[in-house]
DNA sequence: TGTTGCGATGGAACCGGTTCCAGAGAGCAC
DNA sequence: GTGCTCTCTGGAACCGGTTCCATCGCAACA
């Protein structure tokens, strides 16, 4: 069996509460005591029980992290900074994933109660305002993306994509695009609505007729079907925005396959910034979503407001950046692409 | 305030008793208390305290799963299927990640033992003995990877490499080459050190003279620096095996930027087959390690011994298999071959 | 009628910590 | 020597569950 407090209390000559105040570093204990006792623990071998600890305490160790799929690349980074954070304020991560299914999520914010966590980050941006709710009705202090709401216990932090996309919009200007493309996610999606909202307002913005819209549902496989569409257009346009890496990524494929040259026939704009966005070939221009700096402000709100006595929910603004690389380049001369006007009839597509 | 068991029990007119043998099921309830009991725990909107019940059962509900770094693209996969794995039987993970560094190690193991978890899945092939040591001293069942021990409360998962590497040297020989390289790992680290191994082994089988070995740092960097090095050799090889994807397509990389096109003129196999190595041009063929079925595997290893009067640890062996895609390719003719090879004078590599 | 067996229930101890509050003892001023 | 303050310590209640064991009511049976 393993130690116990008592034990260490006992062969240490002490109470339990004195044993208590060292392991929690209270300033009422003897110097010399405290050495005695962190010995004797040592000696034993002694591991605290955190069910115990937390169920005294009346709530545990743990910030919960709620996300959708493991295995989107938007993810794991999030989870890093986030965990880190916890971690250096001394606090432990509950990771839960919805792989999103509607019953499991409700697990999973059940599993979040259970478990007296201290705040909770959810960080899909399918999250309902039920889930704000279930978890504000706890006093769980929560945090969302996107909600685009805000009060008692709910923060919500929002994704400002306008600047990185007119980063986007400038850029392509820049290099002498005039027709555009956008390959956009399902409006059903909240994230996906607001991603095409400020691509055309960008425009707009910038006095540019609107891209062709083709929408899709965001996987490479999708983003390899929109640029068809696209393709198929009297006028091709030379530049394609994406609504995120992976379906740029099967753009640019798509383009590959029909014989069209990533940058130098059409240029392709990414939104995300994953990982591995900067190893492919050509690599990839992205509108560039923190996602580390994301996970660190999840964590500090959540924590400020855990702190705060009102538990006030705040709104922040998490602002997107193009990173350039090398997808993007000159539009093509007038000669150039009505060389590649000609071909369409006989491909195969 | 939240309420608890007693609340329940209160309003239910029945004994704490009662209330949790109904929320643990227990047959010995009559049907028409369990209703009622039911009704008013809905009725409150109970939670229950977990921290409380893990403290009352003498262990959680948690798995722990230890990493090295979740940016890694081979561990989200495993994460995943041993998260479902766990939640199938209602169990929770607990999910800590080492980033590479000792002491955040020893930090880690001791949370898995203060949080009583039933059992630790070590994921990084960076686990030292010690580890073992502390979590089975605990009697917490442990399942490594790779660490080629097996012991009380100690189990193991052994991945054979050598399967999938004779597939991709016959599926190269087949192809007709005859020249190959080996972008390897450092030997300082275990699962490198058993994949080179693996390698050798493979060619020497096959009777075929050793593959050019260059050790790298396991990056997409390390990969394009690596293939340099290839090149300049007087016959450089026409198909080149690598240590992981990542290295892989910076060996991809490294060839493209040096004017040699894969797989036309030089075939590339990966390892791992992370998931986005499908997508990037050209398909990666690579030596497939299934990850998900690996998390199945350590959480099922676990819960056995965890289940086991002995808790004898077991040793059970993952396979791992060749994904063909399209960056492997007939061996260049002759002709073509030496075309190639006079134009290095001139490079500027 | 008395005994036995069985299903359903509850009282109370227990899990291993934290924390309120009281108190011991030292040091100091008078 | 007394009284006061201040530092350090410990007893005991408490957190919210689980579970051992006793008990009770009732039916079956001798």
């Amino acid at each position: 069996m393993a130690y116990r407090i008592r034990d260490v209390a006992e062969r240490a000559g002490v109470s339990k509460t004195t044993v208590s105040r060292v392991l929690n570093q209270s300033p009422l204990v003897d110097p010399k005591t405290r050495r005695k006792v962190l010995e004797t623990a040592r000696k034993l071998n002694y591991y605290r029980n955190a069910n115990a600890q937390w169920l005294a305490q009346g709530r545990s160790g743990f910030f919960g992290l709620i996300i959708s799929d493991i295995e989107n690349p938007v993810f794991p980074e999030m989870i890093k900074s986030f965990e880190n954070a916890a971690a250096q304020k001394g606090y432990d991560l509950l990771l839960c994933t919805t792989n999103y299914d509607r019953e499991r999520t409700q697990v999973v914010v059940r599993k979040m109660i259970e478990n007296r966590v201290r705040g909770v980050a959810v960080m899909t941006s399918g999250a309902s305002e039920a889930v704000a709710g279930a978890l504000a009705e706890r006093q769980v202090p929560v945090v969302f993306l996107d909600l685009g709401l805000t009060r008692k216990y709910v923060s919500d932090i929002r994704i400002d994509y306008s600047i990185g996309i007119i980063e986007a919009v400038d850029h392509l200007l820049e290099l002498g695009h005039k027709r555009f493309g956008f390959v956009a996610g399902s409006n059903a999606r909240r994230s996906a609505r607001k991603y095409r909202q400020a691509v055309v307002e960008a425009f707009s913005l910038r006095g540019v007729s609107s891209p062709k819209i083709v929408e899709c549902d965001q996987t490479f496989e999708g983003g390899a079907a929109a640029v068809q569409v696209l393709l198929a257009q009297r006028q091709i346009p030379t530049a394609i925005l994406c609504i995120n890496d992976l379906t740029a990524v099967g753009v640019m494929s798509g383009l590959r396959d029909a014989g069209v040259r990533v940058p130098e026939e059409v240029s392709v704009v990414g939104c995300e910034d994953i990982y591995f966005s900067r190893f492919i070939s050509p690599p990839l221009t992205s509108v560039r979503l923190d996602r580390k700096l994301l996970g660190n402000k999840a964590f500090e709100v959540l924590e400020s407001m855990f702190q705060s006595r009102q538990r006030t929910g705040t709104e922040s603004v998490l602002e997107t950046r193009l990173i350039v690389r090398k997808s993007t380049s000159h539009c093509p001369t007038a000669a150039f692409t009505r060389q590649f006007h000609q071909q369409p009839q006989s491909a195969t597509w």
